[in-house]
RNA sequence: GGAGUUGUAGCGAAGUUGGUUAUCGCGCCGGCCUGUCAAGCCGGAGAUCGCGGGUUCGAUCCCCGUCAACUCCGCCA
């Protein structure tokens, strides 16, 4: 069967494609999404993966919903169709039947269902052309990443998740039993980016998983999330990170535009204006706690969720973009190896609509330094293991940052809960499917 | 780890100031209808009202416990 891996079989044509073949006789298949029975004649609705063809049948449709077929039939043009096609039904072959009792109907709106149902139940409710734009704008999204990032000079590299010893801190890790010892799920790519920094790369991307064993339980927590990762070499500051990351927004957003508009409709959302991605303001942590406490009539000690939301806010209003750089940390609030200035930190986070999607900054790249800072927090070289040994023979100073994609796939779309942007989402509780 | 809200049919919800056959929409089953667009119309099945205990003549409703889900906080992408 070499060679029919990505085609389609010898005569399926796919209901996207079906306008140019009028008149002539042809193949589809897909899932029946709805049949709509009017005696002497029924509508069956088939579903494949580029949209849904109408199908018009002389006698009753006895398949039940979600039933797998192969139809063959004419292709006539007619106004009174659905996208101006449909198929005059000659034969009909049932590849694979579904049962009637199904946990949701498929083809309704999942505003009407409940997460958990969702969740419980992805086989099906990824069937749900609604559902399926969600990841099919993540997969455009994991590629306009790649893609910005191969034309800037970038390689893509994929590193190990298990992580012997030396974790960043800040966050809790899962032990995985490994032969006779143990190991810690990575919570993120960090120290190996920085190593191909170092290791002569000098600018690299990694997508892939990350794990943080955070007992938390938000609408905006996974505990496993893709991060979609970036370190560069040759940087001075934050600043160069958030200049690139500007325009890396501005080019994510045009595609969307360009391509993703059906996804986009479906939610009814829209992407912020990819020209304004120059003017998204750049404020200290400083000076949002300040902004915040005058909007909000109380004294903000920290950019905590409520924070981030009323920042958005005074952005969308002040410089028309939904989008917030604030960078000098205080270095309390950041790990080990973020670059210092003075009591700050040349580090940044960007939120969104709302929601913190990013956090990046400069790194500490001489060696000296780093000695001199960790017994600040209570750590030692030997704890760090490799790590250390980036530094001790040339590592240009350098800096990145990461991208949660399913809280960017989840503020794109305007989704309540980024459990909703995740396939098979990991949580607390849920470990199925 | 803390706080709050909610558990009623496969799904989404209403309701009962404690009372006899627990309601609606979707889905499911059967029937009618030749142009539907979430088709329409008629009929039907399906619920020990999350679980356990208590109060009461009587509990889905009140009380206690328990489990689960969701939302929020700390922390984070």
């Amino acid at each position: 069967m070499s060679g029919l891996g990505y085609r389609e079989t010898k005569m399926r044509v796919l209901a996207k494609d079906i306008g140019q073949y009028e008149g002539k006789e042809i193949s589809v298949s897909g899932w029946i999404h709805r049949v709509r029975e009017l005696g002497q004649i029924s509508f069956l609705i088939l579903r494949d993966r580029t949209g849904l063809i109408q199908v018009v049948c002389d006698e009753k449709v006895s398949e039940t919903n979600e039933t797998v077929l192969t139809i063959i039939g004419e292709v006539q043009a007619n106004e009174k169709a659905p996208g101006g096609y449909e198929i005059h039904l000659k034969e009909k072959t049932v590849l694979a039947e579904a049962a009637s009792d199904l946990p949701f109907p498929v083809n309704q709106d999942p505003e009407k269902i409940g997460i958990e149902a969702i969740l419980d139940n992805r086989s099906i409710s990824l069937r749900n052309p609604k559902i399926k734009a969600i990841f099919t704008l993540q997969s455009d999204l994991i590629r306009y990443f790649g893609d910005f990032y191969r034309q800037n000079g970038f390689t893509e590299i994929k590193s190990s998740k298990l992580i012997g010893h030396g974790t960043e801190g800040g966050t809790n890790v899962f032990e995985v039993e490994y032969f006779d010892t143990k190991v810690f799920l990575a919570q993120s790519p960090q120290f190996y980016k920085q190593t191909m920094v170092s290791s002569g790369m000098e600018r690299v991307f990694e997508i892939s998983h990350a794990y943080r064993a955070e007992k938390h339980e938000t609408a905006r927590h996974i505990n496993e999330y893709v991060s979609m990762d970036v370190e560069m070499g040759f940087i001075e500051s934050e600043m160069d990170l958030i200049q690139i990351q500007k325009d890396l927004m501005k080019y994510m957003f045009t595609q969307i535009r360009k391509n993703n508009q059906a996804e986009l409709d479906a939610w009814g959302a829209t992407t912020p204006d990819p020209e304004l991605c120059d003017k998204i303001p750049v404020i200290s942590h400083d000076e949002a706690k300040k902004i915040v406490s005058e909007r909000l009539g109380k004294r903000v000690f920290d950019i905590n969720p409520e924070a981030e939301r009323e920042i958005c806010q005074w952005a969308m209003e002040e410089h028309g973009i939904d989008l917030v750089f604030i960078n000098e940390f205080p270095r309390k609030k950041r790990p080990f190896y973020t670059y210092p200035k003075g009591l700050k930190t040349m580090s940044y986070d960007l939120v969104f609509r709302g929601l913190e999607i990013t956090t990046g900054g400069r790194r500490i790249n001489q060696y000296r330094m780093l000695q001199e800072t960790l017994p600040k927090f209570g750590m030692t070289e030997e704890e760090l293991g490799d790590y250390i040994s980036i530094f001790k023979y040339g590592c240009p100073p350098h800096g990145g940052f990461a991208i949660g994609l399913e809280r960017l796939t989840q503020k794109i779309l305007g989704l309540s809960n980024v459990k909703e942007c995740s396939l098979f989402p990991r949580d607390r509780k849920r470990i199925t499917p």
